[in-house]
DNA sequence: TTGGATAAATTGACACTGTCAATATTGACT
DNA sequence: AGTCAATATTGACAGTGTCAATTTATCCAA
């Protein structure tokens, strides 16, 4: 038992994450109210209470479950597919915006910083490891000659703006018919003719 | 007089609209309720559903307000600056990121599509002026060998992106020096260098 | 086995929100 | 002067997050 059961329960507290996350997933975290979450989970009002003492607390705790999943995809998807280290940034890009068309509630709600706590320490760290752990790690073995950071933060900006953008309508949904993985593919493409040396 | 003055307090709607922005710009939007904008306008807590039926409305409307002026502030960068149409893109850009570290506030507002309806035809006019208004004319003289279509979605990805990433934290306020707009300036040298010519 | 002691959950309350229905007020026009 | 529609106010309601007081359940020592 590696659970560590609680005492009425039996740990609430990952209880109300799950529950926290299907009411992302099935109505955004509009959703997500604190009673919401305690109905869903069986429990008084007040219950969640005890274990976060927020709405806020909750909410980040949650954000830290979906980074964390994409940081286990990335490795994942480093370790399948052999690939040069130049490929790397491209293909946490790409990991990325699966992702986000995949669970648009999540990938909109775990930027919502009115809602979550971005300077939280623990969702720090799974960010850290997301963005240093494998993107910016051999920049000897780049093959670019262009400033390494300048490229880095190119390329995440690129992805998250693009996916924010067609979330919100922009692009595509109003007159484009290329797919959201059609055009990201066809933006990356042109980056890596551009920046990357192909051998 | 061009003010159309309405009956008891002289055009409410209009006040009510300064006051959503003075809010925003103080507090968030997350300050914007109806009672408060209803105070600092000087009429009852109710008084504001006459005008705009939804909180939603009022702020669809806000927003409107605020497009218009970035509308505005590309016209005029447009017309002062003579420069050559394949640099159009990267103006409307620069302008963007200009506003948006000049109004934090009133720009992470713009893209609440909680709060704002994107989809409202007003502000789908003001969108587009911006969007098609400037940055996808004259597609001939461009002078790009690559698809025009998504060179400006890459730029206006790339502009949207990064700022909205680093409002939320991540890039240079963890540990970089650069500021956002130097590091923004970096990231267009790269994109004018490999997909424009520049003679 | 039996009591605390303590963690966890419930209950009831509060202030604040958006929004509605009913009412009152204002100003323009006949 | 008097009517009427536009506009503003008032009072109410349900839903929200959160708190204080209370009750319940579990563990551990005697």
């Amino acid at each position: 038992m590696g659970q560590k059961k609680s005492f009425h329960h039996g740990d609430l507290k990952r209880a109300l994450l799950d529950a926290t996350l299907e009411l992302i997933d099935a109505e955004t975290v509009a959703g997500v109210t604190i009673r919401a979450v305690a109905k869903a989970t069986g429990v008084s009002h007040a219950a969640p209470i005890n274990h976060y003492s927020d709405r806020r607390q909750l909410l980040t705790a949650a954000a830290n479950v979906v980074f964390r999943e994409v940081v286990e995809l990335t490795r994942l998807r480093m370790e399948t597919s052999e690939q040069p280290v130049r490929e790397r940034l491209i293909t946490i890009a790409c990991v990325l915006s699966e992702y986000a068309f995949e669970h648009p509630n999540r990938y909109e709600f775990i930027w919502r910083s009115d809602l979550v706590d971005h300077e939280n320490a623990d969702l720090l760290t799974t960010m850290n490891t997301l963005y240093y752990g494998y993107g910016n790690q051999d920049e000897g073995a780049l093959d670019t000659d262009y400033d390494h950071d300048t490229l880095a933060v190119m390329i995440w900006s690129m992805v998250h703006g693009y996916v924010d953008l067609r979330m919100k309508g922009m692009f595509e949904e109003r007159q484009d018919s290329k797919t959201g993985q059609d055009r990201l593919s066809a933006m990356m493409d042109l980056l890596r003719d551009a920046f990357f040396k192909t051998r």
